[in-house]
DNA sequence: TTTATCTTGTGAAATCATTCACAAGCGCCC
DNA sequence: GGGCGCTTGTGAATGATTTCACAAGATAAA
């Protein structure tokens, strides 16, 4: 398959949001207009988004909620679990830990890991804290596919090195670090300082 | 000024914290191809970078660090200090309080709101939790500049339309929902599902 | 002063992403 | 069955961003 981009794929994961809200309202088709307006774009963008992966709809009357869901879950990778872990369990692991939204689509927090012999133990949201030195071990035994790292800066390079080598090939980074992975192993990071500092701009550009 | 993508603003955010790095390594001169390693980019990508603001560098030596750095804090707006409330105080919204990287660059939490009334009256992070009816009040009295939306994704909308209305021109969201704000407010989320179906596409794409 | 070596700043080219525009398919109604 | 209204799928056009490539400025050393 031809390389999509980014954008692509963060707009199919919205078209999918929209198509189970439409679903619980009991409907059974959708334009590329309603999906367009629901999410800010245009109807020519969502079909040529969909048209990298086939064709779905039906001209005249457009998509059967039902069916592109599914497709969309399928390309997404959303119809397996995924198994995650969480490094950290500071304010931050303790908020990914409750969150609800994992679930809901089949992320399922396998494992949380610390360093501090306090946390260590420790019940957070039904799971038990464990001792950062198993991490490589419990990667393999837990069959974990992604990991989340909410440890602070400094300690964030040397994670992502701990467990590309133990064989993870996806890592979501809360740490407000530029972090570098091997090829093959997807990195994305979530940087709560470089959003402010976005809005920071936008509110000084803007006057 | 014409306008700058949001890419290269991102980018100038990254910089800025190597020419911090840099900084505290006591070194004086950096050049394009330094920070092009340290941010995974290319040189050329820098200089284009910079030079939608000017020319700050000179030809065989590079940039001056503490000019480039404060030139960068000039044109994000960071030399002045931004008034945060931050809404909602379950779990992320906890830890967005006690974060500390927001300190650092300037982004003062000045308040935190809350419906449930078991949580307002509680202090969270050295500031006691307020009355979200109070919100409107409260943007003007304490001078608020941003606003950090962390309540349940079906409260959020409402908000925003509550905050732009008493004046708020930037906010942050951390709800899983796709929001709207009018002309003239900057609006960015951070939503952890879709990063998570990023990941998951990526994991699934390659195989 | 001249030469060699760096590195910037920037048009031009290339690549990537979005929008346009329209032929073609489908359902519905007469 | 034919006509109408609607909507898809997609090449082509446009727009945006990144990369290339190089002239020109700066330092340092001889």
């Amino acid at each position: 398959m031809k390389h999509i981009a980014e954008s692509t794929v963060r707009r199919l994961s919205l078209y999918l949001r929209f198509l189970e809200d439409y679903r619980r309202l009991g409907l059974e088709t959708i334009s590329s207009g309603n999906l367009a307006a629901l999410g800010g774009t245009t109807s020519a963008q969502v079909r040529k988004d969909l048209s990298f992966f086939g064709s779905f709809g039906t001209r005249g009357l457009g998509y059967s909620v039902n069916a592109l869901a599914h497709r969309i879950r399928e390309i997404l990778g959303l119809e397996r679990e995924w198994r995650v872990i969480i490094v950290g369990a500071g304010k931050i692991g303790a908020a990914l830990a409750q969150y609800k939204g994992f679930g809901h689509r089949g992320f399922r927090v396998v494992g949380i890991y610390d360093l501090d012999v306090a946390r260590v133990g420790q019940p957070l949201d039904g799971i038990v804290v464990n001792d950062q030195k198993d991490l490589e071990r419990d990667i393999k035994l837990l069959k974990a596919d992604i990991v989340l790292i909410a440890v602070p800066p400094e300690a964030a390079q040397p994670l992502v090195d701990r467990v590309t080598k133990a064989g993870i090939r996806a890592v979501l980074n809360f740490a407000p670090a530029p972090l570098h992975a091997p090829d093959g192993v997807t990195l994305r990071s979530v940087d709560m300082a470089l959003e402010l500092e976005i809005l920071s701009y936008a509110l000084t550009a803007k006057s």
